[in-house]
DNA sequence: TACTACATTTAGTACGTACTAAACGTACAA
DNA sequence: TTGTACGTTTAGTACGTACTAAATGTAGTA
């Protein structure tokens, strides 16, 4: 195998972790995906602990949650003990996967709090400073028809199954 | 000052605080955002001590972040030596910062990383497997076009002067 | 000049978390 | 049954980072 080949794969590998790590993901996620990403065929563990460095125990949680997001599918080879995983090439799929995955975050309970203050600050219309309840309505409000907006937007890329290039470029058009 | 409206108001800030962490921003600066977008009026770092109860030292690093994010305006106050902040409330203008503030960031390296590896990949045509090549470039291809149509989205958005509800609202229509 | 009222920066700390090493569980094989 | 080849889980560690407390600017004021 061409020593350039495996220097541009190492180089992928590295930026693969880089920008998982950067997305709040471990680096060690970044670097299985990449690793299965340049593989023709599925990968054993122990192949990725190879690859990557890393501990066997690592790689394992990484994997796993590569694959509760979708971006990582097991095969299983009959006859053979091993688990062996493949990389999913289709990245619109995974984007929707991993939108989905984060509706039940820690981001969305932030965002319902925002439409349970707002109708408890209706509620109680009797109490306190008006000016500062009017105020804080007002605030409370373009916040919520913000995150309404983006909540739209993801819950919409979620459902769309045929979500690809031709999608994307409409979508461009339109901010053009 | 009413009861609950001071309960709401802390539960919107604890609710900022998650949502920030949980987006890989400090906590604090998610808290600090929050005071200032329930305010009516500008706010000194030391209101912020006041209402966030974090360290004045702290706040102040958090407003800074915030306000080259273009989330927080600072206010001058004529014969006043203190510094005031306010909150962006135009969130379409913010996101347009934050996009553009990542583009030169660990993300946008990787990116480019992919197209170096596929130059040099074209570049040196002769040596190595010949199948293996071919497999790299196809795989490096494909994820190129995808980091493509999210850099032409996300460019487009951060050019666009007049995003707003409208904007948003025609892409809705497209996704449906 | 020295003083005051700020903001910023720095040294140190606490905490979360991704990792390693090793124990454990589990299923197939002899 | 025991042995073997796996994957997973756990205890411990190392590291990054957001914070506190305190020192250090810095600009107005007497």
């Amino acid at each position: 195998m061409s020593q350039t080949i495996e220097q541009i794969k190492s180089e992928f590998i590295e930026g693969m972790s880089s920008m998982s790590q950067f997305s709040g993901f471990p680096k060690g996620m970044g670097a299985s995906f990449a690793v299965l990403y340049l593989s023709p065929n599925p990968l054993s563990l122990d192949d990725l602990v190879e690859h990557t460095g890393l501990t066997k125990g690592a790689i394992s949680t990484n994997v796993r949650a590569l694959a509760r997001l979708g971006l990582v599918r097991s095969v299983s080879r009959l006859a053979d003990r091993k688990d062996y995983y493949e990389a999913e090439t289709d990245f619109y799929k995974a984007i929707r996967a991993i939108l989905k995955e984060r509706k039940n975050s820690e981001f969305d309970r932030a965002v319902s709090s925002v439409k349970s203050a707002l109708a408890e600050l209706e509620a109680d219309s009797g109490s306190g400073d008006e000016a500062e309840r009017l105020f804080l309505r007002k605030r409370l409000q373009a916040l919520q028809s913000f995150f309404d907006a983006v909540d739209s937007l993801t819950s919409a890329v979620t459902r769309l199954e045929g979500l690809g290039l031709n999608t994307v470029q409409s979508v461009l058009k339109i901010l053009k």
